[in-house]
DNA sequence: TTCTTACTACCATAAATATGGTATATTTTA
DNA sequence: TAAAATATACCATATTTATGGTAGTAAGAA
């Protein structure tokens, strides 16, 4: 009998998913609660062996809540069940130490299977989370990646940018126009699949 | 109706995997091969939707298979199948391209969704994989930068900073607000004697 | 105790970057 | 030759980053 603790400030979906959980015979609802206030008391009290948590809530929020967890209680696991609208959230709750990342979308049966998942040391995630996160080592955009599809111009602005020039101070060496400088930027953008010179020099900048 | 390619050294489980496979009335087996070798010539005549790759594999390891495919043809998608002793070339294969990671003992049915997830952008991950991954995001390994000038909380900015995340991501990853943030990034500036994250990367970047 | 350092937070604003367009001339390639 | 790719340029705008302040609190040192 795994016991669930489930933070959801959505009383709605906190009543669903903790109807759903119920159904489940191998499943208890230890705690439901609408925010992180009381939390570590009542684990002091009654500790859950997993933990469903959202990540946007009011006074403390999720990833703060997993930190807080973790610290006090590292044995817990907790699933992350949130929006893809958090997608921003995602790798500070990993960080955290969440153990796995599911969609409130997902089915019913997926989050039951999570719940046994994480408590076994495993961690689901959902397809779509996982692709942001293995974005993150994907360095196939990466150089032999940029020979083969920037063009020359292109693959001599990002030596500019990953060396940590300026736009003007590309602009004027290569003699273009600002706005021409942005065009090729976008397409290798584009091209590489990064939105931010962060990114760029974080998969590139290394290179050289 | 998805055209898939088979990829496995291991004559038996090939066999059983194109089979299941073929049950599927969505897919259909458009190559099955024992090694990469003429792996490219053959996608070139037809090109598969999704791959379904092995690690460990005689004259080309399935790693650098990836890593072909990829330069080739960036919109094939591969879905390594391996077992978990290979456990070593999960990053491996993630950097070179892998847009997801089975195990062989994950269920037919796992591995048929699967088929249909990666085509779809998403990356299924067997849940034991995914929780090495996270591994690698959890606060654990601190690799401090020593620039002895730069307080702790600072040199934790300036690790964030380096792998490109953006100002609200690490605001929300390490519990302040951007305001904060941007008081610390002010001073790190300033003791680094830098003016942009550019020049930051370009200076600070490759140590790590 | 007082002073300093570190961390936090907010205000304000200029500069730079990111992203969506459209468009034209030239060169390459099918 | 027609189509595609390349390089150039401009418009517009939203977002992010950079830089200047001020200021409170807590911990530690002089």
């Amino acid at each position: 009998m795994l016991n669930i603790a489930v933070i959801e400030d959505n009383a709605q979906y906190r009543k669903a998913i903790t109807t759903i959980i119920e159904m489940n015979g191998a499943f208890r609802i230890l705690h439901s609660m609408e925010s992180c206030l009381k939390m570590i008391a009542q684990f002091n009290e009654q500790k859950p062996d997993v933990v469903l948590m959202d990540i946007n809530m009011p006074v403390m929020n999720g990833i703060q809540a997993v930190w807080e967890i973790k610290k006090q209680f590292a044995d817990i696991k907790i699933l992350m069940l949130t929006t893809f609208e958090d997608e921003e959230n995602i790798f500070g709750a990993l960080r955290a130490g969440a153990n796995g990342y599911l969609l409130k979308k997902d089915s019913p049966q997926k989050i039951l299977e999570a719940i046994e998942a994480v408590y076994n040391g495993e961690s689901p995630m959902n397809g779509m989370i996982a692709a942001k996160v293995l974005d993150y080592f994907q360095q196939t955009k990466n150089k032999d990646f940029d020979d083969s599809t920037l063009t020359e111009r292109e693959k001599e602005i990002l030596q500019y940018l990953i060396k940590g020039f300026s736009y003007k101070e590309i602009a004027a060496s290569i003699f273009i126009s600002t706005e021409t400088l942005n065009t090729h930027i976008k397409n290798i953008y584009r091209k590489l699949n990064v939105h931010s010179r962060g990114e760029l020099s974080a998969k590139y900048g290394s290179v050289n």
